[in-house]
RNA sequence: GGCCCCAUCGUCUAGCGGUUAGGACAUCGGCCUCUCACGCCGGUAACGGGGGUUCAAGUCCCCCUGGGGUCACCA
């Protein structure tokens, strides 16, 4: 296989599902590994549920996914268009070759036809299964193409359609199990898998990833293939991701849509690792960069079972991805969920760009590190009322102000001189620092969890860190009334 | 129900005939310690069942069971 040709056709039905896209993902890398092309087509032939809205959240994910594309909407190709609603004349063209070649027909049954074929069939077996529509117009030439008809696929009832799926391995569907299938309805929109086999054939598609829910298209498409005299692409069937429960993973279970993890403070390649190792394995190792997921991926380690959504391990493999990210470009993505907290503060700042690596270890998504920044970035800390009224009480006021002339002599402001300092006194009062440490923590940040005290101080900076100091003192002093 | 797919710790998985069945998340102990994390050390925990093939089966074959998917003029 050289320089495959993958696709992606999602139809813009609301949002991202997660599940949708990692089937993507595995073209995407193999594309890109082997220098493929990516082709991106919105197959928006849905009656309803098909907005601009929708279609923009899909480039928004993408974007955000920093999948890119070679073919496709905004970028062009030689392809173009890349809706289906804007191919229609091209599914006519294909569905005439069809007809006259004998592989298809024109049907004039209407939906009250089969519905009452349907329910004769249930009358007679009982229950609703295994129904299949005995088109009256499957064998007639005579109808008018000028009135209101649909396009059926004439299906061989014997033989079987065989094909290598590059993760499930040969599957083999009997023709006995095939129906008509529609092709084209009255107004000319194709259905999924015509509309399918029409746009991969004429863009050159050489590799289809989708999920697994999908292996039941596929003998009818190659079967289409065959009809139209062309060879079918390759197929990878994707298992699908399954909810904690087993059941389809769903909005019940956690976020589905790839821009909710976005705002839920995740990190991108945090999410394409999650995803991808959902399903690949290499070896023992659980987290990859985006460079080495396109370097490392192979279709032979893609397992053929469902996965289950684990939401521990994906925060955990976040969390990995947190702390690996250089702090410049970790600065500029929490800056925006600083920003929900009202915390205005930029990119570069000196007192963020400080605290970043104390932060990292405490913090599994941008929202919990914007969270753990909190009390650096404004003038004075918001005071938790459960932390002041435990500690910032009268008996530890004595310590603090303590504390305050001791960090106020210290040589120089550093973790070192800091310490030195601060243990000088303690040796010489018989205390040690858990004696002081909790109160001086809520002076400092507001909270009772926080980094090192020395660390939290050497961010804060000298003028900051007396200034907390000094008021926690005061306040500690004036006693545990919140009322003020 | 028909058809298709799948099956190793709770979860994601390694394994591609001979292993004390490995790793990660989670979980439970312990260490570190000024809090919370991080980190480190250690524990519990899996080949669904039954037949074959083979000197030897988690690995190959068959059946059962279980799970999932799909049966549209949705995609």
């Amino acid at each position: 296989m050289s320089a495959p040709r993958v696709r992606f056709a999602p139809s813009p039905t609301g949002y991202l599902h997660i599940g949708g896209i990692r089937a993507a993902l595995y073209g995407w890398l193999w594309a890109k590994q082997k220098g493929g092309e990516f082709i991106l087509r919105i197959e928006d032939t849905d009656e309803q549920r098909n907005t601009d809205e929708a279609v923009e959240i899909i480039f928004e994910s993408m974007d955000w996914l920093g999948m890119d594309w070679n073919e496709g909407p905004r970028v062009g190709g030689p392809n173009a268009p890349y809706f289906q609603s804007k191919r229609l004349d091209l599914y006519r063209e294909y569905a005439d070759k069809l007809i006259a070649s004998g592989h298809a027909y024109r049907c004039y049954a209407g939906k009250e036809e089969l519905a009452e074929a349907r329910t004769q069939h249930k009358l007679r077996t009982g229950h609703e299964h295994g129904f299949r529509f005995q088109s009256p117009w499957r064998d007639r030439t005579d109808g008018d193409p000028s009135e209101s008809h649909i396009v059926r696929f004439k299906s061989p009832s014997e033989g079987v359609i065989a094909w290598d799926d590059l993760v499930k391995g040969r599957i083999e569907v009997d023709n006995a199990t095939q129906q008509d299938f529609v092709l084209l309805r009255p107004n000319g929109l194709p259905l999924y898998s015509f509309g399918c086999v029409v746009d991969d054939l004429t863009m050159g598609v050489t590799l289809v990833t989708r999920g697994d829910d999908h292996v039941i298209n596929t003998a009818p498409q190659i079967l289409m293939y065959q009809a139209l005299g062309a060879e079918p692409p390759t197929f990878a069937h994707m298992p699908m991701v399954l909810g904690p429960d087993g059941k389809k993973l769903s909005k019940r279970h956690a976020a589905v849509s790839v821009l909710e993890y976005r705002d839920l403070g995740y990190l991108p390649d945090a999410v394409l690792n999650y995803l991808v190792r959902l399903g690949w394995s290499h070896g023992d190792q659980e987290i990859f960069t985006k460079d080495e997921l396109i370097e490392l991926f192979d279709w032979e380690h893609v397992g053929s079972g469902s996965a289950r959504y684990d939401q521990k391990k994906f925060l955990h493999v976040n969390a990995e991805h947190l702390r690996a990210l250089p702090h410049a470009q970790l600065a500029r993505r929490v800056v925006p969920f600083l920003a929900q907290r009202g915390i205005e503060v930029a990119e570069d700042d000196a007192t963020l760009l400080a605290a970043l690596p104390y932060l990292t270890p405490r913090a599994s998504t941008l929202i919990e590190l914007a969270e753990a920044a909190d009390y650096f970035l404004r003038p004075v800390p918001v005071f938790e009322d459960k932390a002041r009224r435990k500690f910032l009480v009268p008996e530890f006021a004595a310590h603090l102000r303590e504390l305050l002339s001791r960090v106020e002599a210290a040589e120089s402001f550093d973790l070192a001189s800091l310490e030195a300092s601060v243990n000088g006194w303690l040796e010489a009062e018989g205390l040690s620092m858990k004696d002081i440490a909790q109160p001086a923590r809520v002076a400092l940040s507001g909270r009772t969890r926080s980094p090192g005290l020395y660390e939290v101080m050497v961010v804060l900076g000298r003028e900051r860190t007396l200034e907390r100091l000094r008021a926690g003192a005061a306040l500690a002093a004036s006693g545990p009334d919140l009322s003020a």
